[in-house]
DNA sequence: ATTGCTCTGAGACAATGTATCGCAACAGTA
DNA sequence: TACTGTTGCGATACATTGTCTCAGAGCAAT
């Protein structure tokens, strides 16, 4: 039996972490949304079977959690301003950047908590922004309030953002022109207010909108805060 | 052939329309979340087959979408108070409540425009608590931001609660005694602010912490329609 | 009575998450 | 160097899913 007639012996397989899968799955969410993601897609991705990314995570919601907490690597700016304001806008800004880049996380945001050590850091320099402007309640509320407000926020613009693509139109040409349903249902006159605000609003582009709601939750913040610790 | 050789007449289906569907897959979301809602079961309940449902909905994401708009029907509000902020603070309050009976509801929530009938209702009833008290600018701002913040808030709250019924323990409890990763990552110093959340922040119940944080949204709003439209 | 149409269900299909289990390569021991 | 235990991997399997196709069954119109 010479070397010529034995077979290579068998390709260990690569190494694989955490890190690499996780990879993979953002890469696949990045393309067609996380329902693109399946466990067998990333695996194929890292040239492995679908079990052995069982050693890694037990489950594919362990997958989200950890894309999540990448995720707010992205999120987590480099240093932080002094400026409370600034550093949520900041905050608030990034986590709309990072749901521009990676659209899934829209569907992710506020589903479940948090606890990765990089969504932690995010939060510990959300709070850290805070740091002795108020008493701890005071603070909490706030970091919460301006939270729940981007998160839906943002929440809401990707959906529109994926109304629109679908349809290939602007959501206002969209209702005007090729949204039939609605434009029967602002016909029946049942919905005033509704129906002038699709005919006279003015559309007002995402961004703007966002910081401008962002805008007023920060200063009803801010009137809490100047209000001296009860 | 007399009759009791001859089997009864093949019964025909029962008659089905969109009301029961949808109340079949809102007792099955009701039971066992979203994910337990299956074309099947949905089907099965109504003694149909699958393919039956094909002729009412065309897609599983349109059940949803009908779903969303039935819920939308408890949470609009028989009648409306003259006080905008009443009106508002009731449309909030009735959405997490429908939130807390309906959990599956937060997944859904902000997940894509909502345009039923009883949606677009509920969207009219809030423009309308604005009647007159802005410019058309103003009052969409005012209408975004706060949804905004209570889709995000209620999001959050279903997360969190479902998060401690997944351990049996409220949350501050699981913090501290059995979340032993995130103790670890207090542990590690890394996070200051976080631990003195942790350690010394005081456990305050959803509903005023929601309804607290709306109050903060709300006062912002307060400031804008008070400034003369531009 | 016959024809055509509409609805329905049976079956199929590919894809999914995950359990089970046998094997193959290595670590350690004799 | 032989042997053995352990670990990790993948092949296979399974139940479940959304949705397509297609043939038949009942009804309406001729």
């Amino acid at each position: 039996m010479t070397v010529w007639d034995r077979p290579e012996p068998p390709t260990r397989p690569a190494p694989l972490d955490r890190e690499r899968i996780v990879a993979a799955a953002i890469a696949l969410a990045d393309e067609g949304g996380l329902e693109a993601v399946s466990l067998r897609k990333v695996a194929a991705r890292l040239e492995a079977g679908p079990m052995r990314l069982y050693g890694y995570i037990s489950t594919k919601e362990e997958l989200f959690d950890l894309m999540m907490d990448e995720v707010h690597a992205e999120i987590l700016p480099e240093e932080q301003p002094g400026d409370w304001r600034e550093a949520l806008r900041i905050l608030a800004g990034r986590t709309r950047q990072a749901a521009l880049r990676h659209e899934w996380l829209a569907d992710l945001l506020g589903g479940r908590p948090a606890l990765g050590p990089n969504a932690l850091a995010v939060t510990e320099a959300t709070l850290a922004a805070f740091d002795g402007l108020a008493d701890l309640d005071t603070v909490m509320r706030a970091v919460e309030t301006v939270s729940a407000y981007f998160t839906g926020a943002i929440r809401r613009e990707i959906a529109h953002l994926r109304a629109e693509r679908a349809t290939g139109l602007s959501e206002r040409d969209w209702q005007r022109t090729s949204g039939p349903h609605v434009m029967r249902m602002l016909a029946t006159g049942r919905f005033p207010a509704l129906a002038k605000v699709v005919h006279d609003g003015t559309d007002v582009d995402a961004e703007t909108s966002f910081a401008t709601g962002l805008d007023w939750v920060l200063d009803a913040v801010a009137a809490k805060l100047a209000r001296p610790p009860a």
